[in-house]
DNA sequence: GCCAACGTTGGC
DNA sequence: GCCAACGTTGGC
């Protein structure tokens, strides 16, 4: 099983709109590294919800992959933001997966908290002008900042 | 294939 | 609004 982190703009979907919807799919990630993690994400995989341009930015809550990356069908919509004049129902670009919620965190995990702990070293997110929008986490990683939002999850 | 110009992300 | 750190585009 692998961790993950992915991020998103309140505004524009806070873990608030992912529990009220339940399950959304991960559609609009228009970058190609991202885009590969997230075709490799799996069933059950557990997801970190990253609120990014927020106050304070942080980790508002808890996600899982609910079902694999399919293809992400904001790219054929001619209307749509996130169309891709490339892609086409043969050979699609884009893909995204299904995320389903599972915990809004009493309080967010400010980037300044995650920032002062020294076992999260090594962490991409804190890496500085880390931009990905998808981005691994490690297992021990996971566990710590589980634990650091006092998450009521139970990461075994 | 190189690289300058440009666009985007996201913290501050 | 500023700007660092990228990714993308397109001329050559």
């Amino acid at each position: 099983m692998n961790h993950w982190l992915v991020k998103s703009e309140p505004e524009t979907y806070s873990i608030d709109h992912l529990k009220k919807d339940k399950v959304a799919d991960w559609h609009g990630v228009r970058n190609y590294q991202a885009r590969n993690y997230l075709i490799k994400m799996e069933p059950g995989d557990m997801i970190l919800f990253y609120h990014s341009n927020a106050t304070p930015p942080g980790i508002a809550g808890l996600s899982r992959v609910k079902k694999k990356a399919h293809p992400d069908l904001s790219q054929f919509d001619k209307k749509s933001e996130f169309f891709e004049k490339r892609a086409t129902q043969e050979k699609p670009i884009w893909f995204c997966p299904d995320l389903e919620f599972v915990e809004k965190f009493d309080e967010v995990l400010s980037l300044d908290t995650l920032r002062e702990e020294k076992k999260l070293e090594g962490l991409e997110l804190l890496r500085k002008g880390s931009r990905l929008s998808v981005i691994p986490v490690s297992a021990p990683h996971f566990k710590k900042i589980l634990k650091m939002a006092g998450s009521k999850f139970d990461a075994e």
